[in-house]
DNA sequence: GGCCAGGTTCGCT
DNA sequence: AGCGAACATGGC
């Protein structure tokens, strides 16, 4: 299953730059959700930490900037066994999108401008990229276990999942986890599952997911070439998905600009305090308000949630006057 | 102790 | 079509 290794690891190294503006330290803390740890990710004292797990290998990924905002150029390091040139290239990859190197908020602030309250997100957190999960099944299954419960319990939840059954590496004497494979988590049976908090019925959903994405009956990474409403429809034809889900990968698995969780409690609140009802709206009034923001509503979404995250609830207040400039 | 959290499905009208 | 219940857990 999840296989504890140790030894002497060889290293390698390469640069990433980033689509500017970029503040590393900001995006670094959004892909772990201002907690320093979550899950499979770190961010401390200015290095980035990520396992990832190439086609089977195992490779410690250490991301760090001697400059953390602007335009920074980012030193990547790779551990692990023996990692070749092409297991390095797609590590790269997948740094690429857990960093949000290769998109940059760039086309958002020049919409932002015309909008008070989304110019003060762009100020308040100019440079802050979207950061992806490293697979799509990674996103989905984070997502069934986020659904309906509050942050604090999917944090526990998804912590457990991914210590109990990711794949570990040992390094420097700490163990590091990847996040787990669909044949591990398929092999696990519902008992497991609700063992580490799992209701049945999300028990039920990951290990239908899990066993069609190791039976390779479920293509999620082949998904990603696909226009957004055929990916919606892809996905929300599994069972345990639905529209929340579905737009929330957009954002998080995909990398599509213009995803809305419309029916998202949370982004209810915000856009409700944005439009000064000071209580949350109906998905419906979300989703037509949210037009205007169309076509970065991944954006806008990410820059909210980085908001409330880091605790900085005055972006989310309605905005009186216009005539903010950035 | 009850109610609500970053939903979804299922079984009723 | 639309509505309510059930679901696991932790915090208020």
């Amino acid at each position: 299953m999840s296989e504890a290794m140790s030894g002497p690891l060889s290293r390698l190294s390469f640069s990433l730059n980033p689509v500017p503006p970029y503040d590393f330290n900001l995006t670094a803390a959004y892909a772990t959700y201002f907690r320093s740890r979550y899950g499979t990710d770190s961010y401390e004292n200015g290095v980035f930490r990520r396992l990832l797990d190439i086609d089977g290998d195992l490779l410690l990924a250490e991301v760090s900037s001697s400059d953390a905002t602007g335009s920074p150029r980012l030193e990547a390091n790779l551990s692990g066994q023996n990692p070749d040139t092409a297991i390095a290239g797609k590590a790269k990859g997948q740094i690429t999108r857990i960093l949000g190197i290769d998109r940059g908020p760039g086309p958002f602030y020049t919409m932002a401008l015309a909008d008070p309250a989304l110019a003060r997100l762009a100020r308040a957190l100019y440079g802050l990229h979207i950061p992806q999960t490293g697979s799509v099944f990674e996103a989905l299954v984070l997502a069934i276990l986020g659904q309906q419960i509050s942050a604090q319990v999917a944090f526990k939840l998804r912590n457990s999942l991914i210590e109990k059954y990711g794949p570990r590496l040992i390094a420097d004497g700490k163990i590091y986890h990847a996040f787990p494979r669909p044949d591990s988590l398929a092999a696990t049976r519902p008992d497991d599952l609700r063992a580490i908090g799992l209701s049945a019925r999300k028990a039920e959903y990951v290990l239908d997911i899990a066993g069609k994405a190791a039976a390779g009956v479920l293509d999620l990474e082949g998904l990603r070439d696909r226009p957004g409403a055929e990916i919606i429809a892809s996905l929300t034809s599994l069972r345990g998905v639905g529209g929340w889900t579905a737009h929330w990968l957009l954002i998080r698995a995909f990398g599509y600009p213009d995803g809305f969780p419309a029916s998202d409690l949370a982004l209810l609140r915000m856009v409700g305090n944005l439009m000064g009802k000071g209580k949350p709206v109906k998905p419906e009034e979300a989703d037509e308000y949210s037009k205007r923001w169309s076509p970065f509503r991944s954006y806008v979404t990410t820059y909210l949630f980085a908001a409330v995250r880091s605790g900085r609830a005055e972006l989310l207040e309605p905005v009186k006057e216009s005539g903010q400039h950035m």
